[in-house]
DNA sequence: GAGAACACGTA
DNA sequence: CGTACGTGTTCTCC
């Protein structure tokens, strides 16, 4: 569940401990086998090099440098003759590969050092130590879980978790959270757990637990040695018994702050590489990939520094908020939260507000902690956020609006979301960072402001750090309103987003909350019954071959069919011939053998298989499956579902609805009811082009396939056939896709002539179609953009590019974008409609979710009739169309029985 | 190990 | 050489 909101970048010194991280590379790796055509391995170089690169891209730190271990023996060993005896030899083909990194690093002009007697960590604590000690933040990164004791406010430790990108990022919280103790603690319960990896012994038969329970109850090691007779038992004896060797591991624990490292933290300062250097270094290590990765991802230099922002935060202590919440002046108030949020839940740690300047002209902001809320803070809080007149600003409300009502709050008087907002603005974009925004619109950094330029203000308090960055995130959102609603206004995007998005955030949050109910039992029982299946074509498959092979493997599978079985190649791709449904149902008709017959029921199942397993992982502890909606990524208007999806839950085949079937109605209802639009992208298509036939094919009462069909085929409706019906209909939702001949032929299994001239024919009749879709294009063309019925626009400059495949690409989008878009405009419009009226008229039942043109409901008791009736009306009337929009509706227990 | 490529489900 | 998505698996990287 839990997405971070994120934190704001700043200064920081990124601490890297080169031997820990090269080590985990080179395992991680080791199975790839990486080497260079003359036998170099790579695999801890490459390894090494490829998170580095991350996490300069994802950090974005202003000074770093890698710390290595030396081959000599350490003060530790001096202490304990056994310190690190047990370890192992380092392997063959990991040596050499440390100076390689050497040379990478060289080449980024990245510092590394090492100091004989000290280990990198201790190397680690003191950089830390003096780099906080001059108010800057500090960035470890590390396998080592020794480093975990110097996690502090200013200090973060990123420690590898499996391999060596995939890390956990630790602050004091999640240090405590994860092993109980704080960071201070650490090396006690080190020394009392020991470390097998360093050769530190531990205590027979206390282990983690343990060692964590003693540190917890008596604080420290120290005071557990005073007062080591009070626990009892055996393992009491034990401690005392080997009291002596946790002192002494004590020792070993503890990292050394106090390196004498001839080095000034300023000179770590990140500077450019070298291009040539580079270059030249990755040609050698054959790094081609890489190579890509680091000129796409941290190949440009950084911008000229911006301002920040110059915000004066109070962090409001116990019976403080009422008053300052008083005391807000008038005007919109910007917001920022601390939690996490996602599968319809979240939590709420804090939240600033960033309100208008007053007099002085002087940015004020609060932080509230919401940990430490007095009644009276909280009734205040409640009261202003509840406050429908009091105006506020908020980037991505829909999680903090869930983590707000897990904690009982509401949320009142959004007038503006700042990532709708620019997802209006720029809708191609996939994600909209605050940061990103805040430099693009306001030609800032998301940072504080302080006098001396540069560096960030920083309190006294740690405490205060996280009031600051999130003020300062308020402060930002507040000022970004502005301008993205300047921005929108003379484009015309204010309504949609005041009268649609906006208002659609909590629709969602509510369709999120509610969750569908999941028949647990059923999946798992479906998941055995696929899996049995999907067995059992694995079985036949390597039967016909004659060899075992990996049926998921589309490689293998090209050799096998291709080369061994010699069938008739199917469409290029880059990595040979394709091996889709398509082709294979293609070969199962050209040749005698099964396989190609059994490659598809062992895709079928599998599909279906790991469809169930994805939707048992989901589901919660209150039996249902909560997905997330993101409003913001389909460049249409569409909403996209995730975690799960919900809107690819299988429906063509017979097998495939089988898992509707699990998804069922919840205690306390009475069944599921799902309302859709039929055919509203092609009502789309003839409201927009006034084609006369076409919406007179609607308006018929005939089946709007068969009658478009007589048309075109100058017949009467009844004697249309099935395979007539199915070309026209082919060519009815082809159309709005910018459909080429080429593709109907191969759609439809014609030559390409006979489609050209079945198109040729349709137009005949229909014409107004073709001078729309023509219109469209050149409108976009010019402009810049295409436009929905509610003026969401979309923005397609490929349309004048020089590159065909580009172009017409831009210009299929150009006639899909309005049509799509439209269907999405008016679907949203009607969920606003619906919840609304399920509001005012006090029903119990609710809506759960979306599926593009349609939309399921949980039914309360005795409502059937009443949501029936609510929900078509509501959705008939979301929008006027020269067609009139068609509703069909079904029942059932579950959303299969349900559907039609 | 991460990222790309492929394949496939929905509207 | 039909638009819009999200997810799972395998393979490449060198």
């Amino acid at each position: 569940m839990p997405k971070k909101e994120p934190t704001p970048t700043r200064p920081c010194l990124l601490l890297l401990d080169g031997h820990s991280l090269a080590y985990r590379a080179f395992y991680a790796l080791k199975d790839a086998n990486l080497t260079t055509t003359d036998g170099q391995h790579t695999e801890a170089v490459y390894g090494f090099t490829s998170m580095l690169i991350n996490v300069l891209r994802d950090e974005q730190p202003s000074h770093v440098v890698v710390c290595f271990d030396r081959s000599e023996p350490t003060f530790r060993h001096e202490a304990y003759e056994h310190y690190k005896a047990n370890r192992q030899e380092t392997p063959e083909d990991f040596r050499g590969q440390v100076s390689l990194i050497f040379e990478v690093l060289d080449a980024l002009r990245l510092p590394y050092l090492s100091l004989p007697g000290y280990e990198a960590d201790d190397l680690i604590a003191t950089l830390a130590h003096r780099a906080s000690e001059r108010d800057m933040n500090v960035l470890i990164v590390t396998g080592d879980r020794d480093a975990l004791q110097l996690v502090d406010e200013r200090v973060t430790l990123l420690m590898t978790r499996r391999g060596i990108s995939d890390m956990t990022r630790f602050d004091p919280d999640a240090v405590v959270e994860k092993y109980g103790l704080t960071p201070v603690q650490y090396p006690d319960f080190a020394a009392l757990r020991g470390d097998p990896s360093d050769n530190l012994p531990s205590i027979p038969s206390v282990g983690e637990k343990t060692a964590a329970k003693w540190v917890r109850e008596f604080g420290s090691l120290d005071e557990l040695v005073r007062r080591v007779d009070e626990v009892k038992g055996k393992v009491g004896e034990k401690l005392r018994e080997h009291l002596g060797q946790v002192i002494h591991n004590r020792q070993l624990t503890e990292l050394r702050r106090d390196a004498p490292l001839d080095v000034d933290v300023e000179q770590l300062k990140m500077g450019n590489w070298d291009r040539d250097e580079i270059h030249k270094l990755f040609d050698t290590l054959q790094f081609r990939v890489l190579r890509d990765r680091l000129y796409q991802s941290i190949g440009t230099p950084e911008p000229e520094a911006e301002e920040g922002f110059d915000v004066e935060v109070a962090a409001l202590g116990p019976d403080e908020v009422a008053s300052w919440l008083a005391g807000v002046p008038e005007g919109r108030a910007g917001l920022a939260v601390k939690g996490t949020h996602g599968s319809g839940t979240g939590r709420l740690d804090g939240l600033a507000v960033a309100v208008p300047a007053d007099g002085d002209g002087r940015q004020r902001a609060a932080y509230i902690d919401l940990t430490g809320l007095t009644e009276g803070d909280e009734a205040a809080l409640r009261a202003w956020l509840t406050d429908e007149s009091k105006p506020k600003a908020l980037h991505d409300a829909k999680g903090p609006l869930l983590a707000l009502w897990a904690q009982g709050l509401d949320l009142r008087g959004l007038t503006c979301d700042t990532a709708l907002a620019a997802y209006l603005a720029m809708p191609g974009q996939r994600s909209f960072p605050l940061d990103d925004l805040v430099l693009r619109y306001l030609h800032r950094e998301l940072r504080a402001e302080t006098d001396n330029g540069g560096q960030a203000a920083l309190f006294d308090d740690p405490e205060d750090n996280v009031g600051e960055e999130l003020a300062v995130r308020a402060q930002a959102v507040r000022d970004l309103a502005d301008a993205l609603e300047a921005h929108l206004e003379p484009r015309g995007g204010i309504r949609l987003m005041r009268e649609v998005e906006l208002p659609l955030v909590r629709v969602l949050a509510e369709l999120e909350r509610a969750g569908i109910a999941a028949d647990r039992d059923y999946f798992t029982g479906l998941e055995a019954e696929f899996g049995a299946a999907v067995k059992q074509a694995v079985e036949e498959a390597h039967r016909v071959v004659g060899e075992q092979f990996n049926l998921g493997s589309p490689k293998q599978l090209q050799e096998i069919l291709f080369v061994k079985l010699g069938l008739p190649k199917t469409k290029k791709i880059k990595t040979g011939y394709t091996t889709d449904a398509d082709a294979l149902a293609q070969l199962a008709t050209q040749t005698d053998n099964e396989l190609p017959t059994i490659l598809l029921r062992h895709r079928d199942q599998t599909k279906l298989r790991t469809t169930v397993e994805g939707l048992i992982k989901e589901i919660a502890d209150d039996g249902r499956i909560h997905t997330t909606y993101n409003q913001i990524i389909a460049a249409t208007g569409r909403l996209s579902s995730e975690k799960p999806n919900l809107q690819n839950i299988p429906i063509r085949t017979a097998e495939g609805r089988r898992i509707r079937q699990g998804f069922v109605v919840g205690e306390g209802y009475e069944c599921l009811l799902t309302a859709d639009y039929s055919q509203i992208e092609l009502r789309i298509m003839a409201h927009l082009s006034q084609d006369e036939a076409l919406i007179a094919a609607f308006e018929s009462g005939h089946d709007f396939h068969q009658a478009t069909a007589a048309r075109v085929f100058d017949l009467p409706p009844e004697q249309v056939d099935g395979a007539l019906r199915a070309r026209i209909k082919a060519m009815n939702y082809g159309l709005a896709y910018g459909l080429s001949d080429f593709g109907l032929s191969g759609q439809l299994n014609i030559p390409v002539a006979e489609a050209r001239a079945l198109k040729e024919e349709y137009f005949e009749e229909f014409g107004g179609v073709r001078d729309y879709l023509g219109a469209i294009v050149a409108q976009a063309r010019h402009d810049g953009y295409t436009e929905t019925i509610l003026g969401r626009r979309r923005y397609l400059p490929d349309l004048t590019s020089d590159n065909r495949q580009r172009r017409e690409m831009a210009e299929r989008m150009a006639l899909n974008a309005p049509i799509q878009g439209s269907a999405a405009d008016i679907i949203k419009v009607a969920m606003l409609h619906v919840q609304r009226a399920l509001h005012q008229r006090e029903l119990r039942s609710r809506m759960l979710l979306q599926v593009h043109d349609e939309l399921v409901f949980e039914v309360a008791p005795g409502e059937l009739e009443a949501l029936r009736e609510l929900v078509v009306s509501q959705m008939c009337a979301a929008y006027d169309l020269r067609v009139p929009l068609d509703v069909s509706v079904g029942v059932g227990r579950t959303w299969q029985d349900a559907g039609h």
